[in-house]
DNA sequence: AAGAATCCCAACCGCAAGTTG
DNA sequence: GCAACTTGCGGTTGGGATTCT
């Protein structure tokens, strides 16, 4: 497994493409096919390595390649494929048809991170941030929001901050018990993921709870990620909160890096009434690393059934969120 | 208008897996 | 089994384009 030589070699060009290897390129691939890399430079009368002429023809001048931005829908897809397989560029090129891996791996550093960073998600886990005092500064804005919101006197917004900071951190502290039994269950060492359902036994979920929590996507599904042969349509649904996509992006956002508000309600007078957070665009407390689960899995055979969480409003009873949100 | 800052993406680099002799 | 070679992948970067001050 030596290292290839070919870039090290003297006097090839570096660097931009002219039109005028572009051209010697596109015409020698379509007369004879690529073949082998290393000697296609000579052959096509190209003074680069092969390795260059293999990342220009695949990134750029393949007849099938799709250019312009992203759809929203492109959007989604790699966002729920990057949950399920990381930085799996390739793979997740696969499902956008059109798609290079470096074109989607450069949208995700320069858009759709940044999206989740300010979100308050964390890029690689697609879950909201899991240390209490990075998300303090959302808190704050949201205790804010909500006096301007219900203009109600001080002492009583007070009050109602305390018990809104207990629940905050009781929803922490529960999403960290969840990440916990995921670890857990995704370590080689664990015999399945059956080991969630402990969190019931400790009165943390409730069993209708729990029964969403059985809905969960098999084994194989697992395996046919690996195996790249499932459609955008078969992935669990990870949810982006339905915000995502409005977020304003770079400048906008930045000022803005708390959770804006998005929806409003018609008031009891008529006048719309703002909403903080509608149900639809609480982060998700989801997704179970399935990242990391594939290569747990792969390596251990996991046979228990795997995990889907599901969205907020389904993890915590009616009066929590009514009181949170 | 101009310089600074930031964004964006094509291309490079290095690593690792696969293939071949 | 080993070493040389090829290919593919993901991380990183250089520099042009755009936006901000």
């Amino acid at each position: 497994m030596g290292r290839s030589p070919c870039c090290d070699e003297n006097g090839l060009k570096k660097g931009p493409w002219t039109p005028e290897e572009d051209q010697k390129l596109m015409e020698y691939i379509q007369k004879h096919g690529h073949g082998s890399w290393r000697a296609l430079p000579k052959l096509a009368g190209l003074n680069r390595c092969g390795k260059s002429c293999r990342l220009r023809w695949t990134n750029y001048l393949r007849p099938d390649i799709k250019r312009g931005k992203f759809t929203e829908e492109e959007e989604q897809t790699i966002l729920r494929f990057h949950s399920v397989l990381g930085n799996k560029w390739s793979a997740i090129a696969k499902h956008l048809p059109g798609r290079t891996d470096n074109e989607i791996k450069n949208f995700w550093n320069t858009h759709l991170k940044k999206k989740l960073i300010q979100m308050g998600f964390d890029p690689m886990t697609h879950r909201p941030r899991t240390d209490f005092f990075a998300a303090l500064p959302q808190l704050i804005a949201l205790a804010n929001l909500r006096q301007l919101v219900e203009q109600r006197p001080w002492d009583d917004h007070a009050a109602r901050l305390q018990v809104e900071a207990v629940q905050a951190a009781k929803l922490q502290c529960l999403q960290n018990l969840i990440q916990s039994a995921a670890s857990i269950a995704t370590s080689p060492s664990s015999s399945s993921i059956n080991t969630i359902p402990d969190l019931e036994q400790i009165g943390l979920l409730s069993p209708p709870q729990m029964s969403s929590l059985s809905s969960l996507p098999s084994p194989n599904f697992l395996e046919s990620i690996s195996g790249q042969d499932i459609v955008a349509g078969q992935l669990p649904d990870i949810q982006i909160p339905s915000s995502f996509f409005e977020q304003p992006t770079s400048n906008d956002a930045n000022q803005n890096s708390d959770f804006t508000p998005k929806s409003s309600v018609e008031g009891e007078n008529g006048t719309p009434k703002t909403l903080l957070l509608s149900e639809n665009s609480l982060p998700p407390l989801t997704d179970f690393p399935i990242s990391n689960l594939g290569d747990a899995c792969s390596a251990s055979s996991c046979d228990g059934s795997s995990i889907q969480f599901t969205s907020w409003p389904e993890l915590f009873d009616e009066q929590f969120l009514s009181e949170f949100v």
